[in-house]
DNA sequence: CACGAAACAGAAAAGGGTTTCGGTCTTTTC
DNA sequence: GAAAAGACCGAAACCCTTTTCTGTTTCGTG
């Protein structure tokens, strides 16, 4: 008996093993463990014993079949390895977590085929809806449009505008930050950021360059491009502290850059924020706060949008009507000590 | 007919529906579809045309309901938001992926009524296998022991020695580090580590010491407690310098304590690797490709370690004793700039 | 005591797919 | 030409749970 399910395990208990124990028909089981009223006290309670003594689990499953609902949501990642897609994953398990939803996680890697094989299983396992979550803000290729469940796409908008998109508000963020520089006195700004190719980045230098023209400034210098990483932010500001030595703020593409810009300001031995203020995107924690001093930064709330977009999946299960299009998450700034000094 | 299951989209297909297009019954269609071998291939064509138009995926919940398994795995962290959780979802996750396995991920947040619910949750699914995966090296209850499908543990293992748990041998890895500090000429030798509390941090300092007795050295000074951040590492590494001025390798118990270390030999003059080397532990590559110089660092092969837990749950399904006890995963040393200078 | 009304228990169907078994139709062989 | 063999298809059972409907018992009341 032993070692036929698994290795010291035993099969799972079914409702018929209760009845049986509890001398009553699956039925009357069945109403008892779910409240029914047609059920007697003491009925009840002898299958409710019997239940506990088997320690009875009732097979979700099977009461899928009947409802026409599993109770399970899909959670197709282009790439879990990324940053981004952590806490949209954490915000959207939490939302469903609350109602008694499960979540299926998939990752493609990236890869198209994969991505499609993916969806067929999830869809063979009838999940009752979709999350779909990209690595960049960049539009993403549909996973198609009649498909039997609704779905949501996060982070990576779907390129078909029939679909419902959810994604952070880069521009605002730029906006943000520039608006946060010069409510602390800076106008002479300069901005470094990441690979051009990424939406994240273009639309970010959009916000700001928005903001400085509203307050009648100009960005100083070009907008310089490359990559996101630490590295890049250190030179990137060391030519820029050598070109522009005037400049007294800078702006830059992700907490990353950001940090490579600390670095180098204090190499030269520039005071941040007295001499310069230095700001970031993203607001990744470790990052954030290692550094000296601690960085300021934008916080794109990521885990809000996943929360969202459980909640919108929730109400297309509900019936109501699915929307579609793109909507952007407002981002939130977070003070700390590269731009305004600690008393 | 719209708008009957959810906006813009169609309830999804039975086998019946098909059967009824090619004008079969739902025996043969099945039949047809599984590649058995009683049906024509005339009525085969005809099952296969009609599945292909009404694009028939099937339901796999119905056919688990039949075979008594579900194809599906749970995955219980207890922390997501944690660095070393990812790595090993996404090995098990590429595991399961090869055979047509899901997974069910599920967040306790650290809370053990939280988990003991997704447990229950997870049963309920019929989930075939368990992975618990912690944000600790530390050993954490069992989540019980007669289970009805099998578990495994990985990372923080089970306080019951009945259960099986894979967890990374930080022993090993203490011992790795020193060894490679020793063969890189190193013989004044400090630690820097984080939290006391964490057996991570005994178990690296257990295998560090016997690395030192086995060349016949000693630890300069004691080990340094605190905390796992950069800070630590910046302030420890400047008493550690002012204390001992003479101490030629700095081993740190993570890359972030690493990277503190780095940026106090920085600011105080002292070259890395030429009069100290640094070296951490987890291979963070954020932190490790970004400092300057790169990071020499032990990795924990955490990905490998995910991988094992998937085929361990493989195996048991598949009928194969489970096995017991803790098993660890060797580390793997990656050496960078900051113990061997680049040519 | 008898009758109606509750109260309670159980049989059966449903949900979607697979499999077994039995039946029909065609083909082959003597 | 008849019997045996094979090829092919379909009815029905099964998995597990819920729900409806029917049947039985008990109780209260006239």
């Amino acid at each position: 008996m032993a070692g036929k399910d698994h290795v010291g395990g035993r099969k799972a208990v079914t409702l018929t093993e209760v009845a049986r124990l509890a001398g009553v028909s699956v039925a009357t089981a069945s109403k008892a463990l779910n409240g029914r009223s047609q059920v007697a006290a003491r009925t009840r309670a002898r299958v409710l014993q019997a239940a506990e003594q088997l320690s009875f689990v009732p097979n979700t499953l099977a009461q899928g079949l009947l409802v026409g609902r599993t109770g399970t949501v899909g959670l197709l990642t282009s790439d879990l390895q990324g940053r981004f897609v952590i806490p949209i994953l954490m915000g959207a398990e939490d939302a469903f977590g609350a109602g008694r939803v499960n979540v299926f996680l998939c990752d493609a890697r990236g890869d198209t085929i994969r991505e499609q094989h993916q969806l067929k299983a999830l869809l063979s396992r009838r999940v009752d809806g979709l999350i779909v979550v990209g690595s960049r803000t960049d539009s993403r290729p549909s996973v198609g449009h009649d498909l039997p469940v609704p779905v949501v796409y996060v982070y990576a908008p779907s390129d078909d505008p029939e679909d419902l998109s959810l994604v952070p508000d880069n521009v605002a963020a730029g906006r943000l930050a520039v608006e946060h520089l010069i409510s602390c006195g800076r106008s002479r700004i300069a901005h470094v950021t990441g690979d051009p190719s990424y939406a994240a980045a273009q639309d970010r230098v959009t916000g700001a360059l928005a903001a400085l023209d509203a307050a009648g400034l100009e960005l100083v210098g070009e907008v310089m491009y490359s990559e996101w990483s630490e590295r890049w932010g250190r030179d990137a500001t060391a030519v820029l502290l050598e070109r522009y030595p005037d400049i007294d703020a800078v702006l830059c593409g992700s907490d990353q850059i950001a940090r490579g810009a600390l670095d180098t300001a204090r190499d030269q031995g520039r005071k941040v924020p007295g001499d310069i203020a230095v700001i970031g995107f993203d607001n990744w924690d470790e990052m954030v706060t290692n550094s000296r001093p601690e960085l300021t930064s934008i916080d794109p709330n990521l885990q809000l949008l996943g929360r969202s977009a459980a909640q919108r999946v929730f109400a297309a299960l509900d019936g109501e009507e699915m929307g579609k299009g793109v909507h952007t998450q407002a981002p939130r700034l977070v003070i700390r000590g590269s731009t305004v000094a600690r008393r």
